[in-house]
DNA sequence: CTAGTTGTTGTACATCGTTCAACAGAGGGA
DNA sequence: TCCCTCTGTTGAACGATGTACAACAACTAG
């Protein structure tokens, strides 16, 4: 039983194989990940996704692209436009680390993953990433006075939530403090951004 | 030529691999550092690696705890017991994002891997982890009202600082904001700490 | 009907961390 | 002195990894 050909569409090899590979890495993490495995998972052997989505770095790229649609996502539920950019602050600061608790293998192999091929990332991984990013600087932007205090702003935030996230994942937050992520994240945005307002911003 | 027997003691055969690592992982990245290559360097066969140091666990503990030593040690250049404390916070800000530029495939080794086995840490890296933490806690404690305030506070700031560190290494800044990490250390240092005397603080 | 293109596969290669069984030599007891 | 045990050391091997190669099956173009 060999080369039936054309039974999936590359499109439908590459979703295939993406959602193949969510649902191992949500279970078993980055090191469950393997070739052979996902050729398990979808019925062909190693060497039919070498050809239809590329080698692993492009597998993980498309598993990445999705965890961070589903970041923005998220994100997007939590805040209202009728909300004060302040709250809408603390509300994405809330999100995200909903999402990292709740997709914590997902969020980790987002984070850990470093590509063998150290060329340029794919268009339309770069677009998922900036998604996300965009949101939060339009979300964040009227609570600074200029263009580049906001970009400024929003880059050291996320930054920084990204920090809190990555330690409490790694369990070495608990050896500064016993308060937990959240937590954190909300005393970080929150004094960042009364420091915003109380013009000792230099 | 077999069995020279105690040529080098446990303690030595630490250092010597140790030293090994850093040597490969500061030039190689995590990727570089393998066992065959570890041996090679030191002049015995793999094996000896398992029987002196342990795993290869073990063998990036061992160089981790290093890192956070030096890690340690250049907070402490930076610092000055006459300094205030808000320009401590700053050096040290400076000081993190100085030693990950300087050092960043041994601190991408230090905050990437991963350990194999689940279990508790050794004591002495719990120790070399504590130290430099310790230290930023005791130079910022000043700065805020109460012990449990001080605790959270650095902690988030910490993490913070981790964050900028590790998405300016992976590039992931760059799409955000045409700023370096230093500047968006200083400016979350400065805005966190403005917001801590603004007194808005809730 | 034939030739070429393309998807698919089994097999193989180099490499990894780690383990096993055997060997070399030092130290202790008779 | 002899022997025995223990320990450091080793080559070889195991299972697993990502990936490459070459061959086979089936569809399409002429």
């Amino acid at each position: 039983m060999v080369a039936r050909r054309q039974e999936h569409s590359r499109e439908e090899m590459i979703a295939m194989v993406t959602a193949a590979a969510e649902d191992i890495g949500a279970r078993d993490g980055l090191a469950g990940i393997t070739m052979r495995r996902l050729a398990a998972a979808v019925g062909y052997a190693p060497n039919s996704i070498y050809h239809s989505v590329g080698d692993m770095d492009q597998v993980i790229l498309r598993l990445n692209a999705r965890t961070l649609d589903r970041l923005h996502r998220s994100l997007r539920r939590r805040t209202r436009p009728e909300m004060a950019p302040g709250d809408a602050a603390l509300a994405i600061a809330d999100g995200y680390m909903a999402f990292v608790r709740q997709n914590h293998r997902l969020w980790s192999i987002l984070v850990d993953y470093s590509r063998r091929d150290p060329g340029p990332l794919p268009d339309w991984y770069d677009a998922a990433l900036a998604r996300p990013l965009a949101f939060v600087g339009e979300t964040l932007a009227p609570l600074f006075a200029g263009v580049e205090d906001a970009r400024r702003s929003v880059a050291a935030l996320w930054a920084g939530l990204h920090g809190i996230a990555a330690l409490a994942l790694s369990g070495k937050l608990g050896l500064v403090t016993p308060d937990d992520a959240p937590t954190l994240a909300r005393l970080l945005v929150s004094r960042f951004l009364a420091g915003t307002t109380a013009g000792t911003g230099q």
